[in-house]
DNA sequence: AGAGGTTCTCGGGCGC
DNA sequence: TGCGCCCGAGAACCTC
């Protein structure tokens, strides 16, 4: 579900929801989202109490500033935030509720429970795991092609990899990877080192436009995804290759193909895309 | 019934 | 041989 887009809209609808609301009590039903404090229950302790000022983003990661600290949340596959009523009955896949004094609660729901808390006093969290060896954002401006174009010469592992490696550059999921390849007319198998200049001067306007893109139809919707108020996004609808195995390429009507690359499902433009010229 | 949008850890293999 | 780095596989979990 959650690459950049989807975080980044979440981020947007979830902040103006639970902004000023002050945290009277935390349970936790499944521990091992919280990946620290060590204790779930110190998680909950220095959590109490403390009022919701903000809700920034970094790669894929959610970061709740409270008072006194940050709380860095990643979603993984299937994690969703949602502010209830108190009163309103939660599921089995409800593994975390953050109780607010006001008789809402914020509330973690995730399937398949892959995804993490973890709690850093405020200016802390930039220094250290998850965070710490994160790349660059896709739309700041150390993202050149000269920065790219550094950490892929010196690889030998295809150029999906590398891509979906969040501390070359942050964001990029199975979705976007593929989409942004088809863009730039790069075969996913190619080796990182082999492209020239022009290549990743096309692929990195690629990445930067393709999430830009999503991140204004709200993100896509493929299984399960929504944001924070239960809306859809829209950029599905713009997908050329993500998802389209056996339908007809946009470009060139060639029959889009799925095969594996790194041991994840890729969709592929055989004619658009190839490996060698 | 095997794959699924993610990322961390671990072990094998290669080069110095 | 030994060490370190790099890369890829597997694991974490549940649903359809």
């Amino acid at each position: 579900m959650p690459e950049l887009p989807e975080v980044e809209t979440v981020r947007r609808t979830l902040e103006s929801l639970v902004i000023g609301k002050e945290i009277k009590d935390v349970s936790i039903f499944w521990p091992n989202i919280i990946k620290s404090p060590a204790q779930p229950e110190q998680f909950r302790d220095a959590l109490i109490g403390q009022t919701i000022h903000g809700i920034g983003r970094r790669g894929k990661f959610l970061i709740f500033y409270l008072d006194d600290y940050a709380m860095v949340s990643h979603l993984r596959m299937e994690g969703k935030y949602a502010l209830q009523e108190k009163d309103t009955p939660y599921d089995k896949h409800t593994h975390v509720i953050f109780s607010f004094r006001d008789g809402t609660e914020l509330r973690y729901r995730d399937v398949r429970k892959f995804g993490t808390m973890h709690l850093f006093s405020k200016g802390e969290e930039e220094s250290q795991q998850p965070l710490m060896h994160l790349g660059p954002e896709p739309f700041s401006k150390e993202f050149t092609a000269e920065y790219l174009s550094s950490r892929l010469l010196k690889t030998s592992r295809k150029i999906k990899p590398v891509l979906l490696d969040q501390s070359v550059v942050v964001g990029i999921g199975n979705i976007y990877v593929d989409e942004a390849l088809f863009r730039a007319g790069i075969h996913p198998e190619r080796i990182a080192s082999s492209l020239n200049e022009a290549e990743i001067k096309v692929l990195r306007q690629e990445i930067v436009d393709t999430l830009s893109q999503a991140v204004e139809k709200g993100g896509s919707t493929i299984r399960t995804y929504l944001n924070s108020q239960g809306e859809m996004g829209m950029f599905q609808l713009e997908l050329y290759v993500y998802g389209k195995k056996g339908e007809a390429c946009k470009r060139c009507g060639t029959e889009v193909v799925k095969l594996t690359v790194g041991g994840r499902g890729t969709h592929i433009c055989p004619s658009c895309q190839k490996l060698h010229d």
